[in-house]
DNA sequence: TCTGGCCCTG
DNA sequence: CAGGGCCAGA
């Protein structure tokens, strides 16, 4: 029922068309329904470990995405198989070595953990039986021997397993197992025919209990912790060797004081101590289903702490990596002029500048003039200039706007021209790389005289020292606003893992950190305020806060104005429970669908009831989301009208430009005052980062509202038909994480 | 006739 | 953002 028109029928949706290229480019993952998964995109290393967390079942999941990645060639290799006594394959890639011993390790730690069950049993078991059945004096005698060479026997091959345990859950916990198993055989030793009952058992029982251990119930969670400690242990394992001696010395001294201080030393290994010390060896002395459940209980409760742990690390070093290349985010649409030489005041770069106005500095949920800019356009669309081209229009000097020309050199695209912006940010590895190429409008006008560029990364990328002049007549730019917030982005259900696996309060804190590498493939881009953690995060210190906080009004949307349909504060968080669909439309929905937006501009109805599962869908909800959605656009187009106009304006007031055109471009970068108002009414609490893909979208509309403008099309009552046209082409595929139900915090 | 898109208005 | 009018395609 996609009838209306040449834009949309089902042959030539959009989001078909582009599904392949660009389910690995945004998000890594996201494919489109019917669509076979994609996972060629970057991933920042350890996100599968943190990835695996986040979906929605929980760590359970990971199994069956670790099989996935290997379907889809990721470094990663199953570790199930490894339990299973799979036979050691090279790790495809050796992308990370880390990865290689942490999953040897993984695969050592299960098995070791068997056999020193068994040995320690072992030990007791048969000095016990051999006890019972030869009750001689002499057979003591005989006996003792027997049990001293089985001891130094045991002991080697305790010392290997170990170190092979050591070596999974790091050295901390080694000393403490040497420690307990000394006092172990001291006991054993001197006690000789002491225990009965308990140490009867047989190795079958000792079977069963391992069994237990690793049931399917509890192996997740247990791959997940050998992963999450392997991982940890990680940056100490070098130097284990070195210390390897030291500890055996140790050891053989049964100082167990001496190790217990040394390891009150290493907060980090704290939590995996409380395992060993009370679960694991509890499971170990107890036995029986009991001592299998606890320990997986702890090995559950540990894992989230330890994946805590590895994110805050990860989300450190990806901060230190890219603290320099953050720098300053780009702003303003820019004429890009590859061969500029038209200014040249500034390391070749010429600026078109039409003013940004004064930036007042950049709140998150502040109004700015968006509003006001929007009022305006309702005239302006009435300001069709008569045929030909268009004329100096009073300039429109309330209208803040950046126009400049990047002087980057980089290769013009066939059709487009030199490259997007996505091109120049490296970083960025999630973004839209491998999105098709936008089109490019038919007709550029000429091009603009400049001003000096103001800073722009992606410029700025290749010529960093060009974002400071002074030469035309413009003032210069102001001062970027602030980023878009980079910082800790959690998807919401993510920030709902998180805060519920980890309510320790080092994690507050978690340091600021890039999108670009912590976003996977189905993350929705959820960023915080800078020194603002996950709302989720704060939600375990007030409630109320990310209530109040998260909470924007909607106006319109529903009578009550509220959450409806299961909205539920679940520990704090607001969080819609996707349990039911719900009739009418939340204020949530339409933050939703507003995000959706980001990522196509002209959903069917279908798509709209795939990703809105919690939403009963009728003849009326269907029409109001897409009322929505026509809603979003004409506000869309009207801004790009809007700054277009202005921008051929601009181009008029400045003779000289039009030699410039012809390989310029216009671009949307995120510190444009466009890219502020469109952020401003799609993402008004600021809590997701625009993708790449749509400013890139949104430079395609500029540019051929541009060019239609310059050229006179706009003449043509019907004259923005074809730009719907090519807009509608443009939609990508939304991330899989809108598919599920709920609310973004934020 | 229904659906959905655009435009205009409030 | 919603309502209403208009239009076009199925």
């Amino acid at each position: 029922m996609n009838s209306p028109s040449d834009l949309f029928d089902d042959s030539s949706q959009p989001v078909r068309a582009f599904a392949p290229a660009l389910a690995s480019a945004d998000h890594g993952v996201h494919p489109q329904p019917g669509v076979g998964r994609s996972t060629h995109a970057f991933r920042p290393p350890g996100f599968p470990l943190i990835h695996h967390l986040l979906q929605p079942g929980g760590p359970r999941r990971i199994l069956s995405v670790n099989r996935q990645q290997e379907e889809d060639g990721v470094t990663v290799r199953r570790v199930d198989e490894d339990i299973d006594g799979g036979e050691e394959r090279p790790v495809e890639g050796g992308k990370d070595n880390l990865l290689q011993v942490k999953k040897r390790h993984g695969a050592d730690w299960s098995e070791d953990a068997l056999k020193m069950k068994r040995m320690k049993l072992r030990d007791g078991e048969v000095e016990e039986r051999d006890k019972r059945r030869e009750g001689g004096r002499d057979g003591k005698r005989r006996e003792k021997e027997e049990l001293k060479e089985q001891l130094e026997e045991a002991k080697e091959r305790l010392q290997l397993l170990q170190e092979r345990v050591w070596k999974a859950f790091g050295e901390k916990h080694r000393e403490e197992e040497e420690e307990k198993k000394a006092k172990q055989r001291n006991d054993n030793s001197r006690e000789g025919d002491g225990g009965e009952g308990d140490e009867e058992m047989t190795e079958e029982d000792e079977e069963d209990i391992t069994g237990g251990m690793y049931d399917e119930e509890d192996i997740d969670g247990g791959q997940m912790e050998k992963e999450t400690f392997s991982l940890l242990a990680a940056s100490t394992f070098e130097d284990f060797h070195k210390r390897k001696e030291d500890r055996e010395l140790r050891m053989e001294r049964g100082r167990a004081s001496r190790l217990e201080g040394e390891m009150e030393g290493s907060g980090m290994w704290m939590d995996c101590r409380e395992l060993l010390r009370g679960d694991w060896n509890g499971g170990m002395e107890d036995e029986g289903e009991e001592g299998g459940q606890k320990f997986a209980q702890a090995l559950k409760l540990e894992l989230g702490s330890a994946v805590a742990r590895v994110i805050d690390r990860v989300l450190r070093l990806y901060t230190e990596m890219t603290d320099h290349a953050l720098s300053s985010p780009p702003a303003s649409i820019s004429f890009h002029q590859p061969d500029s030489g038209l200014d040249g005041s500034n390391d070749g770069g010429a600026w078109v500048g039409l003013l940004t106005r004064g930036r007042q500095e950049e709140v998150p949920g502040g109004k700015g003039d968006a509003t006001a800019g929007h009022d305006g356009e309702k005239q302006l669309q009435k300001l069709s200039l008569p045929p030909g081209p268009p004329l100096r229009s009073e300039p429109d000097q309330s209208m803040p706007l950046a126009v400049h020309r990047s002087p980057d050199t980089r290769k013009p695209h066939p059709l487009l021209g030199p490259p997007l912006s996505t091109h120049l940010h490296p970083p960025q590895p999630n973004l839209s790389l491998h999105h098709p190429p936008l089109p490019r409008p038919s007709a550029l006008p000429p091009l603009i005289p400049s001003v000096p560029q103001p800073k722009d990364p992606s410029s700025s990328f290749h010529t960093p020292s060009s974002s400071s002049s002074s030469s035309s007549s413009f003032p210069a730019p102001p001062p970027p606003p602030p980023p878009p917030l980079p910082l800790p982005l959690l998807h919401y259900s993510m920030q709902q893992l998180f805060s519920r696996s980890l309510p320790h309060p080092q994690l507050h804190h978690l340091p600021p950190s890039r999108k670009d590498y912590l976003s996977p493939d189905s993350f929705l881009e959820f960023s915080s305020p800078p020194a603002f953690p996950p709302l989720s995060l704060l939600s375990h210190l007030d409630p109320l806060l990310v209530r109040h906080g998260g909470r924007e009004r909607e106006r319109g949307v529903r009578g009550d104005g509220g959450v409806r349909g299961g909205g539920v504060v679940d520990g704090g968080e607001l969080y819609l429970t996707g349990g039911g669909s719900q009739e009418g439309l939340s204020p949530c929905h339409l933050k939703k669908a507003k995000l959706m937006f980001f990522y196509t501009r002209y959903p069917s109805s279908n798509t709209l009831k795939t990703y809105f599962p919690d939403v009963k869908f009728n003849r009326c909800v269907t029409s109001q989301m897409i009322k929505w959605f026509s809603n979003f656009r004409e506000f869309f187009y009207i801004q790009m009208e809007r700054f277009a106009r202005q921008a051929v304006r601009e181009a008029l007031t400045r003779e000289g430009a039009s030699r410039l055109g012809r390989d310029s471009q216009l671009r949307v970068g995120r510190e444009t005052e466009l890219y502020r108002i469109l952020n401003m009414h799609y993402n008004k609490s600021n809590v997701y980062q625009v993708p790449e893909r749509f400013l890139e979208v949104s430079e395609v509309a500029l540019r051929e509202f541009y060019s239609a403008i310059w050229t006179g099309r706009d003449s043509d009552p019907c004259w923005k038909k074809g730009i719907y046209k090519i807009i509608c082409k443009l939609d990508s595929p939304l991330p899989e994480a809108f598919r599920m139900p709920g609310c973004p915090v934020g």
